[in-house]
DNA sequence: CCTGAAAATGACAATCATTTTCATTTCAGA
DNA sequence: TCTGAAATGAAAATGATTGTCATTTTCAGG
């Protein structure tokens, strides 16, 4: 954990939802941080990998991004706006366990997202 | 419905799930089309908006398109080898219904899959 | 304090999907 | 046949993301 993903922390927190990588080296400009547009592309890589914040895609393609809660989940995400909901996942668990177990599969982990259109669209 | 969609269509049932514009464009010019990639653009935009192709992301942001109706299914597949299993996805169809109506959200859709290691690996 | 290796940084260039432009071709209807 | 709107596609533009590489910072050992 370095400088640079500390400062993209902490504009993730002021932010407190989904920003883009743009939006996030925008706003670290404006604040007077001196960082790069690369530096705050490896420190969200990084901060991925690491499981500290979530990415996902806008509908035009554009990666989001924002600090992710600890608990597993998985989101309901509008197609329109891009707004999200965590939602509770645990018939996938027991989904992915089943057909693992079917097929022989080991060391499973699964992806699941859902995206429509939320009730202010 | 122009010449162009009806190619784009015919190439999309060929392929039988998602596939992104510049495959789909590479299939069509291998087997002899004649068309360029702005009019399958075009193409896949205009069916996208009569709702008679579903267009979502893949982890990389590219756009992926499919014909809507196609059978739904989901896929198992293995870190190590990359074989893949097409599995049963039911109770995710139920899960996306009742986080839908949960949350208000209307047309909905999920992307789902599960990833482990094969009994071969 | 030094010092040098390793990690971090950022300006700039490259990549690549997608969109825009614009000149040309098609083609339905008068 | 004539005409104009729609369709087409090559080429250029766009824009997010990634790669490169020279420079700077960090820091452990002497
Ligand atoms: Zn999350
Ligand atoms: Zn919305
Ligand atoms: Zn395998
Ligand atoms: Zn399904």
């Amino acid at each position: 954990m370095n400088k640079s993903e500390i400062k993209v922390i902490a504009v993730l927190e002021r932010v407190g939802g989904f920003a883009s990588a743009q939006e996030l080296y925008q706003l670290l400009q404006r604040s007077g941080e001196s960082i790069g547009l690369t530096t705050v592309y490896r420190a969200l890589q990084s901060l991925v990998s690491d499981k500290i914040v979530d990415q996902l895609r806008r509908e035009d393609g554009e990666a989001i991004y924002r600090l992710c809660g600890d608990t597993h989940h998985h989101h309901l995400v509008c197609k329109q706006c891009g707004s999200t909901v965590e939602i509770e996942g645990s018939a996938i668990e027991r989904w992915t366990k089943a057909m693992a177990e079917e097929h022989g599969f080991r060391e499973v982990g699964h992806t699941a997202e859902i995206f429509g259109i939320c009730p202010n669209c």
